[in-house]
DNA sequence: TTCGCTAACGATAATCGTTATCATTATTAT
DNA sequence: ATAATAATGATAACGATTATCGTTAGCGAA
């Protein structure tokens, strides 16, 4: 099901990776578009949504499916996201290895794990010091 | 922010919560309107989404965040969820316990964490076994 | 270098899942 | 039973995303 892509190269698509990729605070599509807006004033919306799909096909873009809206990371790298249930922020964790998890899971589920995701709901490091 | 709901009674709620326990597809809001629809003629696609949220506010049930849709679960005992690459079906992955992911995450990220959920992603067993 | 093909674009309409509104119905305490 | 109001059904509204379509621009061949 994974699609051909980029078969030509186009600054649009360079801005938004390149936006992506200098950026650790997991943009939605629309938070993007309004970004490189300045830059590129001719930018539309619907180039934003076309070209976020077409590098997360490529594999060099992840998708996070946060309640309601989706959001990006550049970093393709494994690690792992905090939802924080005060600000709504995600966050990222840094872990070393995946704890073992989808060597367990393979050996309870009868079928092909191919890649996994993990989010964690709580509180930022902000939010958590200024609520307690 | 949680709010406090289901001061009264309703045959609808109760309904759409013993679909969701007998049953282990994962299904979305329209899939439990759908199955619904004939035993409860009279039923709204907003009831059913109503009260939905409702039993997640209750902590009776939880809610799948899968890509695009949300899907229900009427098991809120920790487990995991596999989406099926090919079929698109969510299938339970039972793990014992969470292999220290909450543990280590914990031991690296500077704030709270009170949940986590993962989702994986590969080949269900009967995709599996079709497909290779 | 220009030409032609067509991928990618920008603008915007359409779609889809979900939520809000509101008049009506039904549950529950009195 | 009655009154108060939570919950309902119908449907409009909403927000995120995708599809459409005429135009633009990247790139290989002439």
């Amino acid at each position: 099901m994974r699609k051909i892509h980029a078969q030509r190269h186009s600054k649009q698509r360079d801005a938004i990776l390149d936006n992506l990729c200098s950026r650790y605070d997991h943009p939605t599509a629309e938070d993007i578009y309004f970004s490189l807006k300045p830059k590129i004033p001719a930018l539309s919306l619907a180039t934003v949504y076309r070209n976020l799909s077409q590098l997360e096909d490529d594999g060099k873009i992840i998708r996070i499916e946060s309640a309601g809206t989706a959001r990006y990371d550049g970093n393709v790298n494994l690690h792992y996201h905090l939802s924080c249930i005060n600000c709504g922020g995600v966050f990222d964790i840094f872990m070393d290895n995946d704890c073992g998890l989808c060597q367990k899971a393979s050996e309870v589920f009868d079928g092909k794990i191919t890649g996994h995701s993990v989010l964690f709901t709580g509180y930022c490091s902000a939010c958590n010091k200024q609520a307690g």
